[in-house]
Formats: structure tokens, sequence, C-alpha cells
RNA sequence: GCCCGAAUGGCGGAAUGGUAGACGCAAAGGACUUAAAAUCCUUCGGGGGCGACCUCGUGCCGGUUCGAGUCCGGCUUCGGGCACCA
């Protein structure tokens, strides 16, 4: 009587394959469980990934029993850079290897049994899928959130590729880990920036980890501040800066602008101009990296000066990589005395600095370094004497008054780079015309399919390589029908990954991108588990999308996930697996040793879902052992209830309590999520009834269901083969999630921990409806013999936890 | 530099302010076996005692409380995010 798992799951596959355990009926509540899809990279699954999708599919099969009408699909993300340049380094066409990862990658999620609606299956690279990816572009275009722009931009030289903003994370590309230059481009961009406001409110109704709102609200990075215009001494122009200081105008020493600002050459004097072009062509030649890395401040004075606009000083202005073009307007006023940047600066340039906020109480000596707290005002004419955090606002009002400023509200957020110069991703469906200029592909005419090519490499020349492909780029203008060319770029990974879930609600439809009636059925999304990786990439993406797409009255909800789950990543020996370091463990090998139900217990009870875990090769045994003796409990008493010399009812009492409790337990935890004490649950419980059947030859019918019933969401194997080995000729997964008596699971006598001083000194079991009188009694007189030569300050009583009597020696007293 | 987390046995980890170390791994001893594997039983934080027991113990220093792994203040170390954003 051995567990035989490689036959039992075998067979069940097979019969869910014919029969998918899938809630189907209406009138039921839906519920959308959602995984983030993978893309299909050439190493496969590693236990890693198994370790969202098992807990995601324990929660879809958990909400089955409940009753829930479940939603639980899965798909490819198989365009981008990642699939790309994996068909590159094996040598074979991107739409082949990407086909064979996908099978290979399919073959191993079915292995895990997970309840995947595979009929609802889709992926990126599919023409009819992105022939909507390419339809949402478009009307992105026609609302005007799509716009060309030349401008420097992030360029990987090992991906010969331009990244957005959120794919250069500390001056190194996201994907490859090499340094990231500027270059100048002409890209499409989209207009995410004007959604910044809304993209920032809508995460407060968002049951989301703390932390990845945070990471998206600093990401935006709204502040609040004041645009001042300052006078160019000897001209009628003026520039504009953004501070969100207006507090400390009065000790505005001095001005910087970027290298890359538009008056450097206007206001450099005739004397220095061959110096500054050398300084500006430096900064600009700097890769992010080294601009980061080299904090040691550069800069040079245009001969210049500026007016400040509240007390009519003449300052200089200056030029200087510390300020960053793109943020702001590319310029800004110094304040030395409360700007660490600032205050190095000056120190460094000889430049004046004159403090105007002083930390109250403190002396009035020279500063040793820039004061950024808040205090009094000082050597700020009528502001004087003012709290700086007043000043602020009085100051932006006045200067609004004078008309030489305003307040206003800034982000970091900047607009999305969205063209790639890759193959492999969708053509983005814009024809440029010489007479009509930018004209787009008639809706009708989607999808613009991705010609098939020989040659995919990247060039380095910026151009993507479908601008080689004459036949394809040559074409007639939809307007004018005069000769044009289409658009060569392709759009970034991002894209079909931005509305996917979208399209699960209805993934055959050719008409919409899915009908309202689906949506309305299934969306927003209410559970979705993915890695936290994502925090700020596709999670940013897919809320703006989604919210464009409610603008445009597509869909009827703003925001598309109600709730987050980051699972934690699976490392081993402290770091992440991954191929490259050659520390993945694929879970193939593991099914075949130890089957399926096994490795999904296992990734369950190697540690709380979200927290990163150390992977131990070992650890597996114990939840196998738990399986095969749970076999053999179940098949050795199924056909043993409690006998009828048992008919004093105490067993079957016994049991009921057990199962109460473990009911409520169980239930109590899953909602939690704390899977892991789910699994070390199960092994104490079943630990429990076993021994007391033993003890009563028998187990009654009720108890024993239960177990297998509970087991199913995590082990539906070895659970589907119990509940037909115990007589059912239908489904575990057609019945219904237990329910629990509070009233039965009532201990008739509880533990309550005896201290004296707060130290342990005993225990005692008293009934549970003991009065708290008679518990003190019975506290006591167990410890008689400690108490004695003592007098009792306090006696502390809580209920079925603990009592403590604070005591005092005799003699001290 | 700024902002988040985290710190508990040999290891993964458990513990609504109430009996620290559940559950599992590893290790040691035993049973079964010709033997091994598998399985089952026992021990398993440190120190002390023949012993029922005593004592110390959740990164460090303080505080609150009858009682702190848990709450508060100040550190240390590690991990993560952002990083010249004015």
């Amino acid at each position: 009587m051995t567990y035989n798992f490689t036959e039992i799951e075998k067979k069940w596959r097979n019969i869910w394959e014919y029969r998918p355990v899938q809630a189907d009926s209406d009138g039921k509540t839906n519920f959308y469980c959602l995984d983030m899809f993978p893309y299909p990279s050439g190493s496969g699954l590693h236990v890693g990934h198994w370790r969202g999708y098992v807990l995601s599919d324990v929660l879809s099969r958990y909400k089955i029993l409940q009753g829930y009408n479940v939603l639980h699909p899965m798909g490819w993300d198989a365009f981008g850079l990642p699939a790309e340049n994996y068909a590159i380094s094996a040598g074979v066409h991107p739409a082949v290897s990407t086909a064979q990862n996908v099978a290979n990658a399919k073959r191993q999620l079915q292995e895990m049994s997970t309840v995947y609606d595979w009929g609802r299956e889709i992926n990126t690279t599919d023409p009819e899928y992105y022939k909507w990816t390419q339809w949402i572009f478009l009307r992105m275009w026609k609302h005007g959130l799509a716009y060309e722009k030349e401008m420097p931009l992030n360029w990987c030289e090992h991906c010969k590729c331009v990244l957005a903003n959120e794919e250069s994370t500390g001056g190194v590309c996201d994907r490859c880990g090499n340094p990231v230059s500027k270059k100048l481009l002409r890209q499409w961009m989209l207009k995410i920036t004007e959604y910044a406001d809304r993209l920032l409110e809508g995460l407060e109704k968002l049951d989301w980890p703390e932390k990845v709102k945070k990471m998206q609200s600093d990401w935006i990075g709204k502040s609040y501040g004041a645009e001042v215009d300052f006078k160019i001494e000897g001209s009628d122009k003026s520039i504009r800066v953004f501070t969100t200081r207006p507090d400390t105008l009065y000790g505005a020493t001095f001005m910087v602008l970027a290298p890359e600002h538009e008056l450097v050459g206007e206001l450099t004097a005739a004397g220095r101009r061959e110096e500054m072009e050398r300084y500006v062509r430096n900064a600009g030649a700097k890769s992010s990296v080294d601009r980061m890395a080299d904090r040691e401040k550069t800069g040079m004075y245009t001969g210049t000066c500026a007016i400040n606009p509240f007390n009519g000083s003449r300052i200089q202005i200056w030029v200087s990589d510390y300020v960053l073009a793109d943020y702001g307007t590319g310029a800004i006023m110094c304040v030395p005395a409360h700007d660490e940047r600032d205050f190095e600066f000056a120190k460094k340039f000889g430049l004046p600095i004159i403090q105007v906020i002083q930390k109250e109480g403190a002396p009035e000596t020279e500063l040793a370094e820039a004061y950024t707290g808040d205090g009094v005002m000082i050597n700020s004419h009528i502001f004087n004497g003012m709290k700086a955090s007043e000043a602020k606002e009085r100051m932006a009002e006045h200067m609004e008054k004078l008309g030489v400023g305003k307040k206003t509200v800034r982000y970091k957020l900047r607009d999305w780079v969205f063209s790639r110069q890759r193959y492999w991703g969708e053509p983005i469906p814009l024809i440029h015309c010489e007479k009509c200029g930018v004209v787009p592909v008639p809706e009708s005419e989607l999808p613009v399919l991705l010609p098939e090519v020989e040659s995919y490499q990247p060039t380095s020349t910026g151009e993507s390589p479908l601008a080689d492909i004459n036949q394809w780029v040559n074409v007639t203008c939809p307007q004018c029908h005069g000769p044009a060319k289409r658009e060569t770029n392709t759009m970034p990974q991002w894209a079909g990954s931005s509305w996917y879930f979208l399209r699960y609600a209805d993934p055959h439809n050719k008409d919409e991108l899915a009908s309202r009636e689906a949506l309305k059925k299934w969306l927003p999304v209410d559970y979705y588990v993915g890695g936290i990786e994502h925090a700020v990439l596709h999670l940013l993406y897919s809320r703006f999308y989604t919210k464009f797409l409610y603008d445009i009255g597509a869909v009827d909800f703003d925001e598309p996930f109600t709730k987050l789950f980051n699972q934690g990543m699976v490392n081993r020996s402290g770091v992440k697996m991954s191929k490259s370091l050659g520390n993945v463990v694929s879970p193939d090998e593991l099914v075949q040793k130890y089957g399926c139900d096994s490795l999904r217990m296992y990734e369950l009870f190697i540690g709380p879902p979200e927290q990163d875990s150390e992977w131990d090769d070992r650890g597996i045994d114990g939840v196998y052992r738990y399986l095969n003796r749970t076999w053999k409990f179940v098949c050795e008493y199924k056909d043993k209830p409690l006998s009828a010399d048992s008919a004093d009812g105490v067993p079957s009492r016994e049991f009921e309590k057990l199962r109460n409790k473990f009911i409520r337990d169980i239930t109590a935890r899953l909602n939690n999520l704390t899977l892991n004490t789910v699994v070390s649950g199960f092994m104490e419980y079943t630990a429990k009834i076993s021994d007391d059947a033993r003890k009563w030859g028998g187990i009654d019918k009720e108890t024993l269901e239960t177990l297998i019933i509970l087991l199913a969401p995590f082990t539906p194997h070895i659970a589907e083969e119990l509940w037909s080995l115990t007589g059912h000729g239908e489904s575990v997964f057609k019945q219904s999630w237990p329910g629990y008596d509070e009233a039965k699971a009532k201990d008739d006598l509880v533990t309550v921990g005896l201290q004296i001083n707060g130290k342990l000194r005993g225990q005692l079991q008293i009934p549970d409806s003991e009065s708290e009188g008679a518990a003190l009694a019975a506290a006591r007189a167990a410890l008689s013999k400690r108490l004695e030569g003592f007098r009792v300050l306090k006696e502390v009583y809580v209920p079925n936890k603990i009592i403590n009597f604070v005591v005092k020696a005799a003699q001290e007293e």
C-alpha cells in the first residue's frame, strides 16, 4: 500500500483535461485571479517561478471550492528584447525559438496541474492579439498622447536600443546591466505625464503592498514649488527656474543652467565661447554612470549676470552638469546657504553665501554646511522674523503679485519613450508621407504584420532592422495615395503586457479588444500575483493604459488591479536563482522524484509567501513523507468508522472538536495567505487525528473526508484520488469548502500559564468556563510553595492565557 | 546621502503584548532487517543538577507594562528602492 504519485498524478491530469476543474455556472460571484504572465525564456521555468503560480493556483482552487466563478488564465509575453536576445544567441529566428519556449513552459505549467483555462491562452506575438495593441496605440496617437520628438535618450550600446526612463536604473540597462549613454534620436513618446496626477491619486484606493505604492509615488515624484523669472542683465530676456523653496529667494546668490539649456550659447561672453563649448561637449559625452559617480562639482561662469527679482542684486549665471536638462526648466536659482549641492558649488568657486533662514535659538555664525531645516527668516526684508514654512507660502504669493513668478507643480515622471530599434516587437502602425506628414494606418487594415525576414540582427545606427526591408517600408499613403514609408521602429516589450489582462475576458473577439459584457463580468482583476520587479514598470504602464481606455470609453473602470500580491524570490546560497549564475533548480526532476503534489506543498512550506526564501534541496523530503503518511492513514481508516463501542460519543465529540478547530484555523490562515503555516497546520492535525484514530480504532467519515477536501487546493492529485477511494464518483472540486461551528471548536479544558513576577512558574488545566475566583484559588494552591514568604501585591488574570502573581519578599518590607 | 524592510537554535522558520523555538530539514541514538534503503520511536538553544528542577537566552543600549521576540526612543549589521529631481 504505497503512494504511487506518478500513476495517480498522470491519471488525474488526463481526466482533468477532458473535464477541466473550472467553475462555469452563472449566478455565482466572479473572481479573477491573475498571474503576471511570463516571457517564455529558453531556460524554462525554475522553482522560483513555481512559487507564485502555486500560490495563485491554491487561491483559485480555494475560491472554486467556496463557490466562486473563477477566471484563472495564462499567456505569454513573447515579444521584446529578452525573447529576441535569446533567439540571437541560440541562432534561430525569434518566432521559432519563442514557439519552442512557449511549448516547453506550457508543458511545465501543465505538469503542475494548475487550473489555468487554456481555452483563453493568449500570446502577445499573435497577430490577432497585437492587432489590438496597435489599435490602442493609434487611439493614443489620435488623442494626442503619442508624439514624435528628437531628444537625448537613454541608449544601451549592448542592446543597440533606446530605453525608457523606467528601464534605466542607476545608469545601467535594466535588461543587460551595461552602462547607458545618451544619444540624440528621434523617437515616439507617450504622454504618460499627462496622467501623473491621476496615477498618483489612484494609488490611494488600491489594496497593494505599501512598498509598491510608495515606489510608484516616488517615481511620479510630485513636488510643489514655484516658477520664478530672473531678468538677464543687459537683455530683455529672462531665465525661468523651478524651485521648491521660494522662501529662500533672498539667499539666491547665483544661477546655474544645465549644459543643454538653450540660452547657454547666447549668454556666454565672447572670450569664453570656446571653453564653454568644450565643457558642454564633455558633459554630454559622460555616461549616466560617470555623471553620477563623479559627484565632484564642475562648472563654468558664462560671463553674464541676472537680477534677483526680490532684492535686485546682480548674480552670476553659471553652467554645470549637476543641473538636469529634463527636470524643471533646466535652470536653477542657487541658494548655497540652504542647499547642499549649491553650497558645495559656491565653496568650490568662491561664490557668495547669504543665510536667510536661521535655526531657532542657533548662534549667528558662519555656516559650515547648508542648513536645510525650518527656522526663522533673516536677511529677507519684510519677511524677517516669519517662520520659513509660512514664508514659503507668503513669498510665493508675493512673487505672483509682482508678476515675477507663480506657484506650480512638477513631477519626476518623464514621458515614456515608446519606440525600439529592434525587430521582435509590434510594428508601430503609422506611415510617413512627404505630403501629409504622419498618417495612421486605417484601423480596418490592422494588424500591420511584422514581416518575415532573414536578418533581424540589431544595427548600431539607431534604426530598426525593419528599415532595410524596402518592399515592406514603401507603401502608398492612405490619404493622398502618393509614395510613403512605414514607421520602422517597433513597440517596447511593455506594450503587449499593458493591457493583456483585459483580453483574457474575451480572448477570441475579432471586433473589439474585449466585449463590454465580458469586461463587466470579470474586470478589474481581483487578485494579481507577481514579483516586485515590475513595481514601476509593467504596473505603472498598465495603470496608464487602463486610465486611457477608460477615458475613451473602452472600459468602465480606471484601475486594473484591485489587489496585488508580491511573492518573494527563491534564492539559493543567498542569491537570486538565475541561469547565468548556474544555481537554477528545475522543477522537472523534482516532479519526477517526489511528484507534483509534494513540490506544490513544499513551495508553500518554504517560508512566508511575501518574503524571499532560501531553497533547500532536502527540505522537500518533509512534505513528501507527510503525504505518504496521509495516504497510508486514509487508506487504512477509510473503511474503519468509529465502532459501536464508542457509543458513549466521546471519540466522535473529540474528532468533531478537532475538526472544527482545524477548519477554522486553516480557513483563517488561507485568508491571510500565511500558507507556510497552513502546511505545518496540516502536519500537526493529521498526526493528531491519526493518533486518535489508532487510539479508538477508527475515525468518523466526516472527519476523514473533511481532511481530503481541505487538502484539495494544495495537493489536488492525492486529494482527488483519496476522494475517489473513499467512494465518491464526483470530483472533490465539486464539493464545498467546509464551514465550522465556533461552539464545537471550543475546548472543555484550557491550559493556563502560571507566572510569578512575569516569569513562568507552572501550568494549570482548568475548565474553560471556570470563574476568575476559582481559577485564582487553584493557581494559588498550585504555586503555594513558591509563594511562601512572599506577599502578593497583585493578581493578574487573563482568561485562557495566563495568571500572574506580582509578589514581594516579606522580609523586604 | 535619502526612503523602506529585516535580524529568533546547526538550517528554513512558528508565536492577536500572555507558556519563545510550533512544523520541517539536518544531526545523534534505538527498533525492524542477513544487510542497506524505506518506515517507526527517542533526543536535539546555552550553562548547572543523579533528579522532580534551577538559570540565562529572540542583533545592541534604554523605556513603557503585572508581563516585551512583539510597543516606544536611540544604535549596529544585512537586504531592497531611489539617487545632483533644485
